[in-house]
DNA sequence: CAGAATAACCGCCAGC
DNA sequence: ACGCTGGCGGTTATTC
């Protein structure tokens, strides 16, 4: 059941438009970060307001009804206004168009998602302007929109606060970004933790490392010690070094470290390491002391630590599942994984 | 697995 | 005042 947000949060108001033939997808994806507050954030978390045309219930692709509770004029008000894609050959109401214009002349954050990229084209608010949709509609798109700079290999881009975001999935990394900017990187790992481990994609990812960790472009000092880390991963690294690589102190190394990333050098450095070693036990039949040696874990018992924390079982286990998946006829499932004795 | 040695992390504060 | 840096010392995490 979609419903708005309570009277609670008091933070950045957001509205998602509600439109027939609309991917339930989509606005779950808007549903479950804004409209749903991560632990402890409850009073500061967004408003979200679901708005239709009409408010009522709002037929969707794949046969379910939703209810909108609001209509344009909340929609147009919101500091952050988004629309999630659907079937794009659905033409875009003339009163939603308008109330498009209306709110990014009121200086709103605009967002689409997938084909709700359309929409801003129809409405104008694309001319000039780079954007991205879906790849299989981005010949449609350019061949409608003229004046959109249509991007085709971008997950989501950014111009002018108008942002727009390529598939479906996209536009989960898209809003995560609008997480970043509103409440930091910290905020915005937390949330990725709080969707990568929902159940129902355990099937799919189970050996998914989180590492959401975007390093802010505008520090180079940072990132560039980020990337020499990466590339001597087997080198045995210490915070004073990557300190010494940014040309900054260490306290200084860290605040920076923490404020663009939302993590610590050092737990990051170790994730790197265990994400780097997954290629070596799929691949190779090094041993683990030399898989541990390779991403630069001077012992293995500590490699075996922390990849047993990471990845949740230990690095022969998973060598082992590995093998076994590539042999069986299809992919299981990590419960299947796990009831067969692993 | 416990626990000691070591390193990382972070609040505080002074100084630029 | 404001924001950023970096040293000090205590707490937490890692390593073995």
């Amino acid at each position: 059941m979609i419903t708005t947000a309570s009277a609670g949060p008091t933070g950045p108001t957001v509205s998602a438009l509600l439109h027939d033939d609309m991917s339930a997808f989509e606005l779950g994806i808007v549903t479950e970060i804004f409209g749903f507050p991560l632990p402890g954030m409850e009073a500061a978390w967004y408003r979200l307001a679901i708005c239709a045309e009409r408010p009522g219930p709002v037929p969707i692709l794949g046969g379910a009804t939703i209810r909108a509770d609001h209509d344009l004029d909340v929609f147009a008000s919101a500091q952050t206004v988004i629309v999630p894609g659907g079937d794009a050959r659905s033409e875009p109401a003339d009163a939603v168009l308008e109330a498009l214009r209306v709110a990014r002349r009121r200086g709103s954050r605009i967002v689409s998602i997938c084909t709700g990229t359309f929409a801003l084209a129809a409405a104008g608010l694309l001319n000039g302007k780079r954007a991205a949709t879906h790849w299989m509609l981005t010949d449609l798109l350019a061949e409608r929109f003229p004046l959109v700079h249509v991007d085709s290999s971008a997950l989501y881009v950014e111009e002018d606060n108008i942002f727009t975001s390529a598939g479906s999935a996209s536009g989960l990394d898209l809003c995560l970004h609008l997480v970043r900017q509103d409440f930091g990187p910290s905020v915005a790992n937390a949330m990725a933790r709080r969707l990568v481990i929902a159940p129902h994609r355990e099937g799919y990812q189970p050996q998914h490392i989180e590492t959401p960790v975007r390093v802010d472009p505008e520090d180079d000092r940072v990132a560039g010690s980020m990337m020499w880390a990466l590339n001597n991963l087997d080198q045995s690294i210490n915070v004073d070094e990557l300190a010494g690589r940014a040309h900054m102190s260490t306290r200084s190394y860290l605040r920076q470290f923490s404020r663009s990333t939302g993590t610590s050098p050092i737990s990051w450095l170790i994730t790197q390491r265990v994400q780097a070693s997954l290629p070596l036990l799929e691949n190779t039949q090094l041993s683990i002391e030399q898989v541990a040696a390779r991403v630069g874990f001077e012992r293995a018992i500590t490699y075996r630590y922390h990849f047993r924390r990471i990845v949740g079982k230990t690095p022969t286990a998973y060598r082992r599942w590995c093998r076994s998946e590539t042999a069986a006829a299809g992919p299981r499932s990590l419960e299947q994984c796990r009831a067969s004795g692993d």
